[in-house]
This record gives C-alpha cells, structure tokens and sequence, in this order.
DNA sequence: TTCATTAGTGAACATTATGTTTGATAAAAG
DNA sequence: CTTTTATCAAACATAATGTTCACTAATGAA
C-alpha cells in the first residue's frame, strides 16, 4: 500500500510515534481499570503526560483515539491470520478457521476487549466489529447463495443474522470471563450456527480444529485466559 | 397489587401525573426528531415547559426518564399480549405467538423503537429488552431441558444466543424502515432460529399464524407500518 | 554542527451541560 | 379554609470539552 522498502517505512517524526503511543497506552489502561466510558479527556492527559493541545492536536476525540487503537488490533489480527493461511497448505475453508482464530484472538486481548466489546464502552466498537464480520461472511454467503436459487431467507438477513449470533457468543464469552477455552466456543456456535446456515443455504458445512498463534502488543496480552487448554 | 378499588386507584397528586406526562411526552417527541443521545435535560425542560428543578424532582438524570417511558411501552404489550391469550382459547404454544406479537409490537410503534433501539439510543435499552425476552424465553426452554438430559450446548449460552439472534433481527427490520410485515419476519425468525432449536435441544416446532390487535399511547401509533398486509 | 521546520507545552478562555439549592408561589387535598 | 406539597425561577457550583496563542524544544536534513 505505501512505498519504499521493506523492513523501514520510516516517514513519521518521532515525537508523533512517541506521543501517539503515549496517548494509546494510557487510553488502553485506563479501560481496563475503569472502562471506556467513565474515561474523561483530562485522564488520558494525566497518565500520558501530554498536554492538552497535544492530544487534540491528534485525534479529534476520545472515540477517535479509541477507534484508532482498536484498529491496531484488527491490523494485528489480520496478520495472525495471514500467518497462519500461509503455514497451512490445506487451503480449504478458510472461513472455518476463522472463527476459531477470531476467539483466540479475543481471548488473548481479553482485557482489552471486554473493556472494549463487553458492552461497557459504546456500541461503537461492537457496531465496527459487526461491520467488519459480516463483509468477512458476505463473500462466502454469496458463493453459496449462487448454488440454491432462491433461498427462503433473503441472503442479507441471514448475514446479520449470523454475525449478530457470533457476536452475541463472544461477547458472551468474555463478560462470563471465558469460562470455555476458544476451542469449545468454536464448537458451540458451529452446533448453534450450522443448521441455521443449512436451513438458509441448504448445504452442508464441516468441522475442523485448527492451530496457534502468537503474542504481540506485549503490555496488554493478558496471560490468565480460559480455564483448561 | 395496590390497594383499594378496582377502576379508581388514584392517590397521585394530579401535578405530579401532569408533569411525569409533560416530561414523556416532550422525550418522545425529541427522540423522534433528533435522537435520544443528542437530547439534552433542558431540550427536554423547554419542550415540556417544567422548571429543571422539577426535572431532577422525578428523575435522576436522562436515562432514567427513558428508562421509565419504556416501561410504559412494555406494560401496554403485556397487556395487549394478555388480552390475545384472553380472546384466543387455543391455549397452545402461547410463545409462538410471542415473537409474532413482538414485532407487531414494535412495528406500530417503530418512530419510538426505532429511535429508542435502533442503535441510536445507547444500549441500555437493548439490554433491557434482551433481559426481558430473556427471561420470557428461559421457561419454555428448561421445561425442554428436562427432556434432553445432557444438551450438548449450556442451556443459558443457547438461550443467550436465540434472544440476541432474535433482537438482531428486530433491530434489522427497523433499522431498514420494515421492509417486510411482521408475519414475514416471524416466518424468518422461524425458518433460522427452528434449526437451531432442534440442534440444542431435539424436538420439532411447529408453526402458526396470528391476529391483530388495537392502538394506545395514540400520539405514537405511527400510521405507516410496513408494505402490505 | 547548524538551522529551519515541526511538534509539544501550558495556561487561559469560551462554551456547554449537569445537578443542587433557595425562598417564593400556586395548586391540590382534606 | 387551612395545610400540605408540587412547581417555579434564578442563581450557583462543578466539571468536561475543545480552541487559541505565544513560547520552547526536539527533529532531521543540509
């Protein structure tokens, strides 16, 4: 997407990386401690020790700064998941591992994402994710909706159907503290979601395990996820 | 549940009916023209023509007032929902009619749901409603719990899951201004949620039409309700 | 190293909303 | 008619937002 090399793609000031730093750090701790929505302006200032000026200089506001960091994460996510299409020739489904990697994911930034989807911070976040899920969902959807002519549902509803259903799990998850590793999450939404999805499509849809991953963002990878492997 | 008679229970100051009113109705209004976060306490004062001291009188804060018009709304589907179950001797399956009712429900009154659950308010009130439906789904479904011994998903995350499927769909339909009529939206709900049912818990549902029924809260019994009939 | 450029500073300021308090007024209830 | 109680207006304290500006310091290119 950008230019020049490879490993550099030095273009910025350092001082904006520094502050810009500064400004999502103490953003992300001050979710954990005492989330989203209580945060005020002047917090962030405090424990980034930036100027006021400094922060407006930056993001228009706190959603802005908010959106922006959770965009790091999306991008993160993204390359986990590239990773891991690229170790694995199977090749196939690669939706189906999706969902998998989607809790482990979020199972990994648990203290992040439930401060940030757990319903405590606005609807902004989860509103994004959902938007996010279902253009993941409409490629495959539409594949399938070429084989069955007219299906009984339109094909739109069922997207957001589902991706609400998915999101409700996950969300679910973490404001229960993931009393289930990623792996029976995964398991229950194909139990719950399958049949839905063959009683829109007509079509049959397998299931797989799937593999592991890595840690990046160090502050906040959380540690204590899940109760059992 | 209160005392004395049976038509008159008055034992409220008519100031205080008048003004509680006055402060609904004004909301309402405001809702509808500019959405509920955009309100401010004294757009409420002005339109209502009470003094702030007043305000802070009766309600908390803004959310609470909300809180307290919805209120009004649910009590006047129970008792359009009660008045069904009255006239209809059927007896069976009285949740099918539930859902159906439910979007008839909200369809009359889409300006006030659609502004008060189509994302624009905040999700308090979402929450309310999944906590509602929750609970009036939990019942029928551990009654079938008890005829499959061990489901192979926890009853409460099936449950968790249909209410959010379910509300995501009201959601939808509002938020696209009801494309379809409720009958048509049941029948969705049905045709996606059914499958999944069986997978939880094993056992068939059947399907069923369902009536009309009449219009309170006048000033937002909103008119133009979906295509056809 | 030098130096023009750019980013950060902090303090003041205007603005807007919230929620509380007061004593006076008017409308209910009995 | 009298007592009680809801409403009122107005002032107030508080708190957060977002902007401005002149000053300072770090940066990176020459």
């Amino acid at each position: 997407m950008q230019k020049r090399g490879f490993m550099k793609e030095k273009k910025e000031d350092r001082r904006i990386s520094r502050t810009r730093k500064l400004m999502h750090e103490a953003l992300m701790s001050l979710i954990v401690e005492k989330g989203y929505e209580s945060i005020t302006v002047q917090d962030i200032l405090d424990r980034a020790d930036v100027g006021r000026s400094t922060f407006y200089l930056h993001y228009r506001d706190k959603d802005e700064l908010l959106l922006s960091s959770f965009e790091h994460l999306r991008t993160l996510f993204e390359q986990q998941q590239q990773e891991l299409v690229a170790s694995r020739r199977t090749g196939k489904d690669p939706e189906v591992y999706f969902i998998l990697e989607l809790f482990r994911h979020t199972g990994q930034h648990h203290k992040l994402y439930k401060a940030i989807a757990g319903r405590q911070s606005g609807e902004m976040i989860l509103k994004y994710l959902h938007r996010y899920l279902f253009n993941m969902l409409i490629g495959p959807n539409t594949e399938l909706m070429k084989k069955r002519k007219a299906p009984p549902v339109p094909i739109e509803i069922t997207t957001h159907y589902l991706v609400s259903a998915l999101l409700s799990l996950l969300t679910w998850w973490l404001d229960n503290n993931m009393p289930y590793p990623p792996e029976k999450m995964d398991e229950i939404f194909r139990i719950l979601a399958t049949p839905t999805i063959e009683a829109a499509f007509g079509r049959k849809t397998t299931i797989h395990p799937a593999g592991s991953q890595k840690a990046f963002y160090d502050l906040f990878v959380d540690g204590d996820c899940c109760p059992d492997k």
